[in-house]
DNA sequence: TCTTGACTTAGACAATGTCCAATGTAGGAT
DNA sequence: ATCCTACATTGGACATTGTCTAAGTCAAGA
């Protein structure tokens, strides 16, 4: 991830503590935490850290394509690092856990260009929902 | 969608003024208000409806299955009464409008086995987005 | 028509996210 | 090395969306 912040300083970025934090919180596989939990977890490297910059951070490195947003549920909007693979999500719809997965076909290629209705399409994402082995196990 | 209460009727539901209301604000194709929305068009005709009432009865049409629930953005649900044709989204990042739209093959046959991670997965959610005409003539 | 349990209500509360004015600071300029 | 200043951060008020509860109301069966 310090390769991330390299290339950020590059585009004008201002580094700051706050802005380290975030993004080392956010390094990882697999890793879709939501604002407030990137916010308790950059809370225990520098205290001193406000809510506000949080969500300030998570919004640019969106803006700035570093970063998926994911919305899953009607709850708080995760955040994913992995954007610059294509991926898609699969949710566990009874504890919430998310894992990435890969798809064999591109969905764009599913949606028939008379079904666009002269939207031009520029994104797709796919959610599956199901029970993963370890509720599954535990039901 | 009169059919739709006798059918809730016959489910127990006890049919109140508020519950009709609320069913025929969410009559018509290509529907997708918020729950505010919602109240909104249902204070129109029975002005005392309170706000509590319209997410309980909003939740329980989702409950029944008559009605699905969806989330575009991290911003309000939406709900859809056209809960029994298997249809997809196509969201305007501009606008926030929704069109329903048919895909040509099912989404989850694009999920290899292997990247199910022993989910039991049992649904499929997918959302295009793009510019709508409208929004892309005003630009 | 009576009764009763389900329904509705208003408003407090909770969770998530946004905004702003005051303050602090990274990094280029000197 | 120090200074400047535009950009970043802060804290707290506010906004939006949704949930909960206690008290009152009513649909529909007896």
């Amino acid at each position: 991830m310090s390769d991330l912040l390299e290339r950020l300083r590059g585009r004008g970025w201002r580094l700051t503590a706050q802005r380290r934090v975030v993004a080392e919180v956010l390094d990882g596989d697999h890793v879709h935490y939501t604002a407030d939990e990137v916010h308790a977890k950059a809370t225990e490297r520098l205290p001193e850290i406000s809510r506000a910059t949080v969500y300030n951070t998570l919004g640019e490195l969106v803006s700035l394509g570093e970063v998926l947003e994911v919305s899953t549920d009607g709850r708080a909007k995760r955040y994913d690092p992995n954007a610059h693979h294509d991926h898609q999500h699969l949710v566990c719809s009874r504890c919430g856990t998310i894992r990435d997965v890969h798809l064999d076909s591109d969905p764009l290629a599913a949606l028939p260009v008379p079904e666009r209705f002269g939207f031009q399409v520029s994104e797709v994402s796919v959610t599956y929902r199901g029970i993963c082995p370890n509720c599954h196990s535990h039901s």
